[in-house]
DNA sequence: TTTGTGACTATATTACCATATGGTCACTCG
DNA sequence: CGAGTGACCATATGGTAATATAGTCACAAA
């Protein structure tokens, strides 16, 4: 399911559904991935896509605009692994697991294999983009669902107010979450998300 | 308590105990704080105190040395600060309480009332100075004694082995604790500190 | 020996200007 | 009317020459 945008400053504009539009993303996907999202002018856009850049900007409002939707898009795919892998079991105990343990490994995939749109990812992050806002809102929710299905089948506790249970545990994974905290996160990446899962789930004990 | 350094690229030079070591020192807070690490050229310093820049490094062996002995005094104080509000309550799980907003709050302070000095420490962690290393380990040895001293009196479960419970909440409070991770977390730095140490404390429960 | 320095080098920083780039608009063409 | 663009402007960027700075060293004075 595709984050659309319409917000304080309106990303995009024209036609929502054209064939140019959807070139333009192909093209800047594969662009910023390889020359990064700065070494990219829209003109090179333009130019590979074979029309002129002025055309370019009847279809965004400007070159964030196609930023933010190509963050969009990577931010997407590793939300929608994080629910593939959550999908897979049934326990809300080891949901939590799995969505820890794939948040860390598919930002890291990003970072390693894609290091260009990692990059975008970490500036949408310090520049507060809607990209991310709404990545992050997405992950907290699923989060909540996942807390709300384990107070019903009696995995977890009740008494502390669900939104604080949230809160409180989305902080504890905001750090391997936003790819500008991942970044100061890498020492025992490998044990932290399990040790933090046992200790999140020993709080969340009936 | 101080902590001196004699570490792999030898920070300090000639006499250890010199008055003019001292006037360095002092007269370097003074500027860092006021102009800033950068701004501070190893020439000011030397004029300040009335001698030539080449004595400076009879003391120490490099600008950063210097300003790793201020950046160490600036943590070392935060140290302290949670020290003692750690050690004004007797219950483990208060001290976990204090501990947690004591350091949010020095850092927060650090931040909004030395906001160069709060740079120095962010490019400490950063480039992983000596000083940061240091202060993280103390801070992590305290907490290992507040669980340790809990588990003693039965506040706290002693089935998790020490280190695994350490390191866990260690981790949990990092984003609070280093300067770089703090900028990130803003958003919530009222609440946050208690509703991790709320969770923290759930999961500690015996 | 200890205290102290000016003169020196190599590297980092700044200041500058030419160029490149993001973004707009009046306009053409079919 | 809608698709598409060249010419244009203000600002960002990159490259470079000039300057400033970190750090050393041989040496002097006490």
């Amino acid at each position: 399911m595709m984050s659309e945008e319409n917000n304080s400053p309106a990303l995009n504009r024209g036609p929502v559904d054209h064939d140019v539009r959807d070139q333009i993303v192909v093209a800047a996907r594969e662009h910023f991935s390889r020359y990064g999202y700065g070494k990219t002018t829209v003109s090179d856009l333009a130019k590979s896509i074979g029309f002129s850049k002025a055309y370019i900007y009847k279809f965004f409002s400007s070159k964030q605009a196609i930023g933010e939707g190509i963050c969009a898009n990577c931010l997407g795919e590793i939300e929608e692994d994080v629910r593939r892998a959550v999908g897979e079991v049934d326990q809300p105990p080891e949901k939590l697991r799995r969505m820890f343990k794939e948040i860390v490994q598919a930002s890291c995939r990003l970072f390693s294999e894609d290091r260009k749109l990692y990059e975008i990812a970490a500036s949408a992050a310090t520049e507060r983009w809607q990209a991310t806002i709404i990545y992050e809102q997405n992950i907290k929710m699923l989060l909540q669902d996942i807390l709300h299905e384990g107070r019903q089948t009696g995995d977890f506790e009740r008494k502390t107010p669900l939104d604080e249970m949230t809160m409180a545990i989305y902080l504890v994974m905001r750090p391997y979450i936003n790819p500008l905290m991942l970044q100061h996160s890498f020492d025992n990446i490998e044990e932290a998300p399990i040790q933090l899962s046992n200790l999140v789930l020993r709080s969340l004990a009936p």
